[in-house]
DNA sequence: ATATTTATATCGTAACACGATACAAAAGAG
DNA sequence: CTCTTTTGTATCGTGTTACGATATAAATAT
């Protein structure tokens, strides 16, 4: 176990862990929570939003992101639409509130990117050298 | 708002999260949590981990620091000690297990790094440009 | 000697995630 | 076409994590 590896490693992670607690914040700014933001983000880019979609692409167990949801569903910043074809399935998709916060993190996050960017890069590419 | 520069954020932070999904998971492995597994990292790395350093080091309040020692202390990854010097501060260390559960869990980091480095370095560049 | 600041700790509350369990709708088996 | 199995979502109880508010003891400043 290299010494200079491992101090690289908690360096890669300090620079992570900068950039998601600026996401949490941003998030709390727009009333909302982090998870919230994610979830956001993955309703709007997906073709077909449901559950199980939303579950795996966060991997979260399946009742997890069932509670996400209703949270988000709660707050005002998502739809649950069963399916017409498969009565099964509940299709989600953002509120114009939902929407409106979404637009406006992103650019927030884009910007933060343009920052801490290329710190996360140079920390990734040091802790991948041997 | 550009469409693809989103796209491309909901990208990096699905290549984000499927790391960490892994850390994750190889905490799990060895029994601990992942929060517990960054914990060890700071303690590890630093010069004089007390309370203080760790909450500001992990982007945290200083009293769920507090919190998350004293789980990891029950557990016997960590230890107290009270600083001969200043009797206010705490100043924490691994023990054998705790260091032995750190150096299995960054070995296996960093081998994941190898094979999800280069996706989120990519991903990282793909949102970075314009 | 007293007031203020610093470092850690405790308490109540909430989000989040999970396993276990449940249930209705759809798909498959005979 | 019934019966069984699978699939998709939901509910419940539990534990971790994080927070704000508050507390306490030690160190520092006045």
């Amino acid at each position: 176990m290299n010494a200079h590896r491992l101090e690289r490693l908690v360096e890669f992670r300090h620079t992570l862990r900068g950039f998601l607690f600026f996401s949490e914040e941003a998030a709390a700014e727009e009333g909302i929570h982090a998870q919230q933001y994610q979830l956001m983000q993955v309703v709007f880019a997906a073709t077909e939003p449901t559950i199980a979609y939303v579950a795996e692409r966060m991997y979260l167990k399946h009742n997890s992101a069932v509670e996400l949801v209703g949270r988000a569903v709660e707050e005002g910043l998502l739809l649950r639409k069963r399916d017409l074809i498969d009565a099964r399935r509940v299709v989600l998709k953002l509120t114009p509130r939902g929407e409106r916060i979404l637009m406006r993190l992103v650019d927030r996050h884009l910007l933060e990117l343009e920052r801490v960017g290329p710190q996360i890069k140079v920390a990734l590419e040091k802790v991948m050298s041997k």
